[in-house]
DNA sequence: GTCTATACTACGATAGAC
DNA sequence: GTCTATCGTAGTATAGAC
């Protein structure tokens, strides 16, 4: 048995750990405050090792980074481009999974964002959300259903009361049980609120 | 003649040349990723000077801080508390004036935001919105207006759909132009969709 | 694969001349 | 007040034993 690769049941493999330490670690302070000795000592392992698995601290965090723009984008892309969905039925779908999604990890947003705002040119390549959104079907709806309604305000709107919470999460609401319980609420509230939004002008 | 000490129309003292260097590199790049050979260079001074004016990066990154938050702040509270105004005028308000303070200053939220979540134990005495909403005049009139919406959901509403986009600007809106002018559209917007949040269920 | 020890670099801060 | 030069340290990365 040469290498170690496992991860059902069983312990994790020491690469596993230290993806862990460094997710962990990196969400919560960003690139450039987190030291390597803490990614280590989080994971339990020797400074070194880490070196060893991955060969550098940057490349460490563009592993963690692509896993955490796959999370962000795999709940909207499938749901904006599929054409059998109603646009009620979108925003619904929309609202519901990605706070189901945030709920796991509210910390998501905010690391990307400013990560992406610390280093924009790392970022050009990776992300042409505009070109996503511009041949969506969601955007074709919202057209047809209100066309006074620019449907990127629309959609940023939708973003922005789902998302946002968990942006500010630490200065709007220091009660985690409380949070919790206010995003289950929101989903539907944001469902309403957002099908409101379009029967306006 | 003593100490530097003016700014008028005249040149900026070099206490507010570092200042302003320090804004700058500081909202773009981050507490951590900023050095102060960046805020030398581009206060066009030299590195041991900025340890003359302020004693440490710490001190000069708090002082801008302190001057962020300030920005925040206080176009939020004269709004929410002031009695004088109506729900809606107090909506119109606060989507006006934040968005020509983000326009402004459209990375503010994304900084603050960040280095809040990268040290929350710094700013536990700051920052208790939760306080300031909660006696507010606006809480009342939501209550009055519509007893089967929850406040701090529609406000979180209101905030995401005013700051998300400035928070998101980086990804979502490339052209700086077109950013603009959506955001000078978004005023009504907000507004309009508010009122009709606050008409559902 | 995992460790200890260490090389190398970059950064914040200070000393001291002008 | 402003500079040049330098110290001390913290952080990334590597060499080499086990």
């Amino acid at each position: 048995m040469a290498k170690q690769k496992r991860s059902k049941a069983e312990d994790p493999t020491t690469e596993e750990k230290i993806i862990e330490a460094a997710c962990k670690v990196f969400t919560q302070k960003g690139y450039a405050a987190t030291r390597t000795r803490d990614i280590a000592e989080e994971a339990g392992i020797n400074l070194a090792l880490l070196n060893y698995y991955f060969r550098s601290k940057e490349k460490l965090f563009q592993m963690i980074m692509a896993e955490k723009l796959q999370q962000l984008f795999s709940v909207i892309f499938p749901i904006i481009n599929n054409s059998q969905l109603t646009l009620d039925k979108k925003i619904e779908a929309l609202a519901e999974n990605y706070i189901d999604l945030l709920i796991g990890n509210p910390e998501l947003p905010l690391f990307v964002l400013s990560e992406i705002q610390a280093n924009p040119e790392g970022f050009k390549d990776k992300i042409q959300v505009q070109k996503i959104l511009k041949d969506s079907s969601l955007i074709l709806q919202i057209r047809e259903r209100n066309p006074d309604i620019e449907p990127v305000q629309f959609i940023v709107s939708l973003l922005g009361m789902t998302i946002f919470p968990f942006v500010a999460k630490q200065v709007l609401f220091p009660n985690e049980k409380i949070f919790r319980a206010l995003m289950e609420d929101r989903k539907k509230l944001i469902a309403a609120w957002a099908k409101a939004m379009l029967k306006t002008k």
